[in-house]
DNA sequence: CTGAAAGCGCTAACAC
DNA sequence: GTGTTAGCGCTTTCAG
């Protein structure tokens, strides 16, 4: 309700409201007394000074945008949390938006941002489609893509090394003695799934297994969407000796439903994700996993981010690969 | 980079800059002709409105903020979901700040989003003393408060019902044949821990059990706290029959710890939670718990937070409380 | 239907 | 040191 601005101030302090201005940005030029007497008004009245208007002439907004598609699959929190410390230290503020896994509303989000005059933006896009829509916003302000390699050295990026973490987890489920390995998840249009889906290629080539289509389900990334897809291979009595689950929480959905039927993990079928997240190393679950660095990764985005936001210089791009770690637990058993 | 102004396209179209502003926000008087040029200039040159700037005349942003003490815990990425989702749909966007559980960043945060001129804030607040602080902002801004209750008609909440919860749940422990009951977790100057405490006190004095205040371990909100806890606990010899966990994350702390130490649940001892987060429902953990329905709690906040912004009527506050409900899954034993 | 001009709350020269 | 003034990008009277 109160809006009391620069002016209100200025006339109670029988100054104008420069010198207002000037007393609360600590500028050189201004008497101790009346910088000390507007400052206790202020504090009175409770006056708070409009970081929007002042932003209007500074041109800045201090704020940023995080698009991610699925703020509750716990890889995304523990990403955010990264970025909203590091950006919080420089007194910026996030947006947070959650796409959903909709390309629409991921466009949409993304026009809004501009709109609002974001200073830069992280995103973890939801397909190779809507990256193709971002990057061409790359002249225009800092973009930093996240989970997603994008080609150009223009561009900013932070992910794992999906391939190589894939072909870590694949050649260890070989190693394991199995052959009839499925890959469930992902999104056929997305980067994070035609590289984990290569790397799992490449460690069946590379130990002379033939791929078989047939085993590779393209589901989603969601819980539910593990859940669906084992139980429509059980139907189809199309079982494989292990899953190479795209990531953690679709795992999970996968344990949850190899309860329900009557699957034993690993006695059964042994299973694997990627990503470990919080929950894969419960003593309960244990699962057999990749690890990324989330809280690294969130804070290495926004340090690339807030670095091309002050240094304008958008030209080059920065990249960062950063190194999958094969973490062994306790859903996979060797069948030699 | 691109920095087009309204006054750019005025002078690419030939026109005055009001008229490309009228054009731009479907006013009734434009003639359909210059319209479509405008539009179709604005296009061209990929002209982004700037929000900020029109929102300084208007007198809105369009953004709120929604302060939440830890994102990691799955309970909030579950309400901040509701949030965004509702939120987006008014076309609010949501400054999402984590406060770590520290009560200066609390304030820091809440000052920030003062300065940026939210619409309205959503805040789960860190302590009663940071609660006291906000509430004094009231009047100046719509602010609904989460998971905990404040006197008086002019607020805004809404919680779960805490006292019943922890009621229902402990007299399903007492039904079990425990006494010996532990409480873990919680700050002493939360809302949330005095609910949920009170109505486990409530429900051992109807049973006639003595209250041991030794039973009763104040050690925060975290996975890691109910780990140190148990450790604790068990190092002074000093174990309960069951412990009711302040929540699920702290639940699941004890679960790890209990592991460790070779304890096992519910053999040795019986353990409960609260909120039901999503892993608490995993076949292989299954934690009897308290469920709350935080999509529908995030959804409820802004819904009302975004009545409060619209018909401004901060008089008479907006209050929810919604009930608990006991699931009991298997993490507790009967010892009659 | 369209243009001119004031003003949203603030900062930053430029005078004095 | 302090006041005056222009202007950030936009909306909105008020004339015409």
């Amino acid at each position: 309700m109160t809006n009391v601005t620069i002016k209100d101030i200025a006339r109670i302090a029988n100054v104008s409201y420069a010198t207002v201005s000037r007393a609360l940005n600590d500028h050189k030029d201004v008497n101790e007394q009346t910088k000390q007497k507007i400052l206790k008004i202020c504090n009175e009245v409770g006056y708070s000074p409009n970081a929007i208007a002042r932003g209007l002439v500074k041109q800045n907004t201090y704020t940023i945008g995080l698009l991610v598609p699925d703020i509750t699959n716990p890889y995304y929190p523990e990403v955010a949390r990264g970025v909203e410390d590091e950006a919080s230290k420089e007194d910026y503020n996030v947006f947070l938006c959650n796409t959903n896994w909709d390309m629409m509303k991921e466009v949409d989000y993304f026009n809004l941002l501009l709109a609002k005059r974001v200073e830069g933006i992280i995103i973890a896009p939801v397909s190779d489609d809507t990256m193709k829509f971002v990057e061409k916003f790359t002249d225009r302000l800092p973009i930093v893509f996240l989970g997603t390699r994008i080609e150009g050295e223009k561009y900013n990026y932070v992910v794992i090394d999906n391939v190589k973490g894939a072909e870590m987890i694949t050649e260890y489920l070989i190693s394991l003695g199995h052959r009839k390995i499925a890959f469930i998840g992902g999104t056929k249009d997305s980067g994070t799934f035609s590289d984990r889906v290569l790397g799992y290629k490449n460690a069946l080539k590379k130990n002379n297994i033939e791929i078989d289509e047939n085993m590779i389900k393209i589901c989603g990334y969601r819980k539910v969407d593990g859940s669906n897809a084992l139980k429509a291979m059980a139907k189809e009595a199309n079982l494989p000796t292990a899953i190479f689950a795209v990531n953690d929480l679709l795992a999970l959905g996968i344990i949850d439903a190899a309860e329900n039927i009557g699957l034993s993990i690993p006695e059964d079928i042994s299973l694997v994700g990627f990503d470990d997240i919080p929950y894969a190393s419960l003593p309960k679950i244990r699962l057999t996993t990749v690890s990324q660095p989330k809280d690294h990764i969130g804070r290495e985005a926004i340090r690339i981010l807030l670095e091309k936001i002050e240094n304008k210089n958008t030209r080059v791009g920065l990249q960062r690969i950063v190194q999958p770690e094969l973490i062994i637990r306790s859903t996979c058993k060797s069948i030699v």
